[in-house]
DNA sequence: GGCATCCTGTGG
DNA sequence: CCACAGGATGCC
C-alpha cells in the first residue's frame, strides 16, 4: 500500500492492535523480504523476540515500531517496515481471520493470505502478517538516531528518535513540523521537473505517482515544469495541493484499485473514485472537459490535462 | 539527476 | 508475446 495515506491507514490499524504487546515469535516464509536486515533472519529474531512494541510511527512511507526490553528499557533500535509497491500488513486474531472483503462487484474474495512472507506472533495469540506480492518491501531492524531538528520524528511518537535507515527521509506534508516554505525553496533551486522533485523522498516524503499527478492537477501545473521555473507562491500551492489531496484520501481510507491495497483487516479505501487525473487517460478533465493524457515519465506514467495544466 | 534494477502478476 | 503496476536504491 504505497503512498502516505495508505501507509497511514495501516499505521492506524496496527497501533491499537500491537502497542503494548510482546513479540513471541517470528516466522519467515520468504527471506527475500528481509533483504535490508543485516545478519538476516537470525539477527532479526534475536533483536525482536521477547521485546515489547511500544509505538508505531510513520514518516513518509516508512513505518517503524519502537521496542522496549522486558525491564522497560528502550531497546535502542526500531523494527522498521516498508510496504514497497505491494506490501500489506494484516492482523489475524486467535478467533480467525476477520473476514476479507474486497471491492464490491469483484466476485469471490481472493485468498486473504496469498503472498504471506513474514509473520510476527504476539503474546496475546494474534499474528501480524506481512504480505508482499512483488517483494519490493520488507522488514528490518535499525538503530535509533535523533532527528536533525529535534522535533517529533514522525506520526505516532512524541520523541525525535527514528531508525537510521529512514534518517535521510524528509518530513511529509501531514507532519506539523514540516516547513513548507523551506521545501518550496528547495524545489525552486533545482532544474529537474517538478514531478520528480515531488517524488524525491529526501525533499518531501510520502508522495508517490498517484498523489503527485493529483497534486499537479489541482495546482494546474504540468509535471515537466522545471522546479526553478516556479514562483514561491506556485511551489507552495503545489505543496498545499499535495497535502490536501492526501488528507482527503486518508479520510476516505486510501486509494484501492484492486485487492492488493487494503487495511489491516483487508478492507479497501474509496479514494479511487475521486481521482481527477491518475488512471483517467482519455476521460474528460473534471475541470475543463479536455481528455486527460498519459505520457511516459521516469520509467512510469504521468497523467495530466493538456489544457488546464500549464508549464510555469 | 536520470536510469536500470530488484520482483510477481494481470491484462491486452 | 508485450506493456504496465501505489517504490527505493545504487550506479554512472
Amino acid at each position: 500500500m504505497p503512498e502516505l495515506p495508505e501507509v497511514e491507514v495501516v499505521r492506524r490499524g496496527l497501533e491499537p492492535r500491537t502497542v503494548g504487546r510482546t513479540i513471541s515469535g517470528l516466522e519467515v516464509l520468504d527471506a527475500r523480504s528481509l533483504r535490508r536486515q543485516a545478519g538476516g533472519e537470525d539477527r532479526l529474531r534475536a533483536a525482536i523476540v521477547g521485546r515489547t512494541l511500544t509505538a508505531v510511527v510513520r514518516r513518509g512511507k516508512f513505518l517503524w515500531w519502537r521496542l522496549h526490553d522486558e525491564d522497560g528499557a528502550e531497546a535502542g533500535e526500531a523494527l522498521a517496515a516498508h510496504l514497497g509497491m505491494s506490501g500489506q500488513m494484516r492482523v489475524t486474531t486467535p478467533h480467525g481471520v476477520p473476514s476479507a472483503p474486497a471491492l464490491p462487484d469483484q466476485g469471490p474474495a481472493p485468498d486473504p493470505l496469498r503472498h504471506r512472507r513474514v509473520s510476527l506472533h504476539l503474546d496475546d495469540g494474534s499474528r501480524i502478517d506481512f504480505l508482499d506480492q512483488r517483494l519490493f518491501g520488507g522488514l528490518w531492524t535499525s538503530p535509533l538516531v535523533e532527528a536533525a531538528d529535534g522535533r517529533a520524528a514522525g506520526l505516532g511518537s512524541p520523541d525525535a528518535l527514528l531508525p537510521a535507515s529512514a534518517a535521510h527521509i524528509a518530513r511529509d506534508l501531514l507532519d506539523p513540523a514540516a516547513d513548507l516554505p523551506a521545501i518550496a525553496r528547495r524545489i525552486r533551486e533545482r532544474r529537474a521537473p517538478v514531478k520528480s522533485l515531488l517524488l524525491a523522498q529526501e525533499v518531501v516524503s510520502g508522495i508517490g505517482n498517484i498523489y503527485a499527478d493529483e497534486a499537479l492537477w489541482r495546482a494546474r501545473t504540468r509535471y515537466d515544469t522545471p522546479g526553478e521555473a516556479l514562483s514561491q507562491r506556485r511551489a507552495l500551492s503545489v505543496l498545499r495541493a499535495a497535502g490536501e489531496v492526501m488528507e482527503r484520501a486518508l479520510a476516505a481510507g486510501g486509494t484501492s484499485f484492486d485487492a492488493l491495497y487494503v487495511d489491516v483487516e483487508g478492507n479497501s479505501g474509496w479514494f479511487a473514485r475521486e481521482l481527477a487525473a491518475y488512471g483517467r487517460e482519455r476521460e474528460p478533465c473534471p475541470r475543463c472537459g479536455t481528455a486527460i493524457r498519459r505520457v511516459p515519465f521516469m520509467n512510469r506514467s504521468s497523467h495530466f490535462c493538456p489544457r488546464c495544466q500549464r508549464r510555469r
